[in-house]
DNA sequence: TATTTGACTAATAAACTAAAAAAGTCAAAA
DNA sequence: TTTTGACTTTTTTAGTTTATTAGTCAAATA
């Protein structure tokens, strides 16, 4: 990936960030770059694709975060389990484009960011899974029925969270708490 | 209350949530009850109260279906909080205007609604705070921390989740899972 | 060849206007 | 006490113009 490419790129997310998706024009970062507006075309598909993109990074970034998290070894599964949870929370903290795509009005208009979305969930899924399979052999934990069915509803549990932590700027208040919630949870899915 | 007022807020239901608030006119109201659109303002201030209380009629009648699963006795915790949840999600994935109110257009234009909505919500936390304490008096919970945080974090967990559910109709897809979200936490609660 | 440029067109949004529809009022009537 | 419907006021809608923004492309540059 071109160094330009990479500069458009950080130089639309801090746009995006600081105005929203709307009321940020190409010009707009553009002139910030000190390119023609030609150039992030040559770049980026659309403003659309540039956003996904924008959004797509800090979902990446979250991956490679959460990736060390999962991978630590001589850690039982639970404590993996909160350790990504409350990076997981860190991290979109400061994603305010990702937090962006969660009003309502994304919903409606903006269903290309589906895909990056359904993937960024797939992974999540994977690797809960595969943390619980984990538990579940060292006799950590125990789960009846379908493991799949467990990490479906854990990130459905943290993303039904999203909206109240960011949106309605809760995160603050309950941070504290949140530890607590792990807890209920870790010994939720313990023997 | 008079049988008219009654009436006419049976039909105002009917009508916004068939075409919507902003698409359903005051005139629309008044002539299917066979009324002049006077007496809907001798009966109620203003379109937007009329609505208001429409949404409080749906959630009065949630609250009425809440309190007979709450006042089971000879019931677990575990139960109870169960049916809860379940009959929660079932009577708001019927309550159209509710779910109205959910739309982000709302959260702009009519924070009128939001001492109904809070209302609501501290009567919840308020059910389940005293639901987690009988259940640890009677020594089937074992909770460390504020009982009350849970319960906060019980109702807004359930209204993060109403977006997914009822905007953006993924309610059929994710009720299988539901209960084994249940199942976690009350195992997560449980002594 | 890969990248950049900026004038260009096309599409969208904003700013107005007039007309229509809807909200809200009230004196008289039931 | 409740209802009525003509009435006034306010808000939407539809149509038009203008301004802004998205997106294109042939030519220039490195």
């Amino acid at each position: 990936m071109s160094d330009t490419r990479e500069t458009l790129l950080k130089i639309a997310g801090k746009a995006f960030s600081k105005y929203g998706f709307s009321k940020t024009s190409m010009d707009d970062i553009a002139k910030t770059a000190r390119k023609a507006k030609g150039s992030l075309y040559y770049h980026f598909e659309s403003k659309d694709t540039l956003f996904k993109e924008v959004v797509a990074a800090e979902l990446k970034f979250l991956k490679e975060e959460l990736t060390v998290i999962f991978q630590q070894e001589n850690t039982n599964s639970c404590e993996v389990l909160r350790d990504y949870m409350l990076k997981r929370m860190l991290i979109l903290k400061a994603s305010i484009n990702y937090q962006e795509t969660l009003r309502p009005e994304f919903y409606e208009f903006y269903e290309f960011l589906n895909d990056v979305k359904t993937e960024m969930d797939a992974w999540e899924m994977d690797q809960i899974e595969h943390l619980l399979n984990k538990g579940l052999a060292s006799g950590e934990l125990e789960l009846p029925g379908s493991i799949r069915v467990y990490a479906e509803v854990l990130v459905m549990l943290l993303k039904g969270l999203e909206t109240p932590f960011f949106l309605q700027g809760e995160y603050d208040r309950l941070e504290a708490h949140f530890d607590n919630l792990i807890a209920v949870i870790s010994k939720g899915i313990s023997k």
